[in-house]
DNA sequence: CTATCATTCAAACGTTCGTTTGATTCCATC
DNA sequence: GATGGAATCAAACGAACGTTTGAATGATAG
């Protein structure tokens, strides 16, 4: 039969890619020898090399087995709230989380690689090197400006630059929260368990990222913090 | 005179300390080299050995030599507000720019290293490498829990596991916006040229941050965003 | 059974890494 | 001017890197 013959030869492919997720998030791109990752693996040293050419296309195709499909279910999410709504203007906080859970769910995916994938995502788009940040924006795009027009519907009274920089900040609380996995410790002793519980996570940073969102305008700089 | 003997040994330390600022910044600290970032400082391969010891040990000077006196400055802000509110609640937003604007003021030292010290240290936070993290919130520790008293302070109804939570978020989105020199160019087309005023940038976080600080606590969850 | 093709394997490729070495240069002090 | 210790230098160290190679393996189709 050709399925049977068709899956062993994805098997190692897999293999390779859930090992890839968990030691680049542990020890970075550039820091996980091939050595390791494919005797992590189970593999033979040369199947990475083999079955993805090298290991900057191993990186690309990581990213987009994950981000795709995230990315589709955001503008899946989006597109259903719009159509429900059914012109009326959608209330920012339920954009937010529009874009929000799709991250957070994969973070409570603990056994399948989505834990460690959101993680190893957040860290990198702070990532040096530069081909791996093009990748990755390349890959966000679309999504963003989807969400950008659907803002902008929400909030037709807020400056477009003033939403693009509210955006990013947005876009950056989420991403060093995934990423920074043990810095909550840094600022407080909290309990390690509910750390992660991506339904309390997703409610304290939509009350976060809406407040921000609809903050009001700044005001230009005459605020003293010190003599 | 003595002082001539000791300022050119000095002299090659700086060198290396600058040089390794901007190619950490560019490259990260795996991926630049002792051969890089000794030819591009104009010393010879064996100077960082010689006056740091290793590599490593470099890499905890250089933060050393930024972050203790912006910390400090941090911390004398807050200090100066509190004297001068002379035991009064403070306004959660001065609070916030006494922490913000030490970061933000670096990015305008442009000629000097600031700027590139502060990009590499907002990717840091997400550092895979343990060591580096440690190094990081070990320097920044005191300064979190004097900040997270004077919260306490200027919001004593906000839970104290809110506020954690919520500093947490503050810090991602200073470290993010400070480390992702590019992305705001993924939403949207801002003009380069004010992306790094701090003075606009500062205003537009100190908006954003009080509002999500100051934000109504998370409703439970019940917020539908699709079927 | 044989031919075929994708896959796996051990071994080695050349390169680059961080670090060390021992001689040399520099300069303040005697 | 001679001395001594700090600093610099060219050169080499062993180790680890990503990648390549060519033979061995396994299942499929004729």
């Amino acid at each position: 039969m050709s399925l049977l013959a068709v899956k062993p030869r994805h098997e190692t492919r897999i293999r390779i890619l859930d090992a890839a997720e968990a030691l680049f998030m542990q020890h970075g791109f550039e820091a996980t020898s091939m050595r390791l990752l494919t005797s992590t693996a189970g593999v033979n040293l040369a199947a990475v090399n083999y079955h993805f050419g090298s290991k900057d296309a191993l990186i690309e195709a990581l990213f987009r087995r994950r981000l795709d499909p995230m990315n589709a279910e955001r503008v899946a999410a989006l597109d259903q709230l719009e159509r429900e709504a059914a012109g009326a203007p959608l209330a920012p906080e339920r954009v937010i989380r529009a874009f929000v859970r799709p991250g957070l769910r994969m973070i409570e995916d603990a056994a399948g690689g989505g834990r460690n994938f959101i993680r190893l995502l957040g860290r990198t788009y702070t990532e040096p090197a530069a081909p791996i940040r093009a990748l990755i924006g390349q890959l966000y795009a679309p999504t963003m400006e989807r969400f950008k027009q659907a803002f902008v519907k929400s909030l037709p009274e807020l400056p477009r630059d003033e939403l693009v920089w509210r955006m990013h900040f947005m876009f950056g609380t989420l991403s060093y929260t995934l990423a920074a996995t043990d810095t909550v410790q840094l600022i407080a002793g909290c309990k390690p368990e509910d750390r992660y519980d991506a339904r309390l996570l997703e409610d304290r940073l939509a009350a976060f990222l809406t407040a921000g969102l609809c903050a009001p305008l700044p005001q230009r700089r005459d605020v003293k913090i010190a003599a």
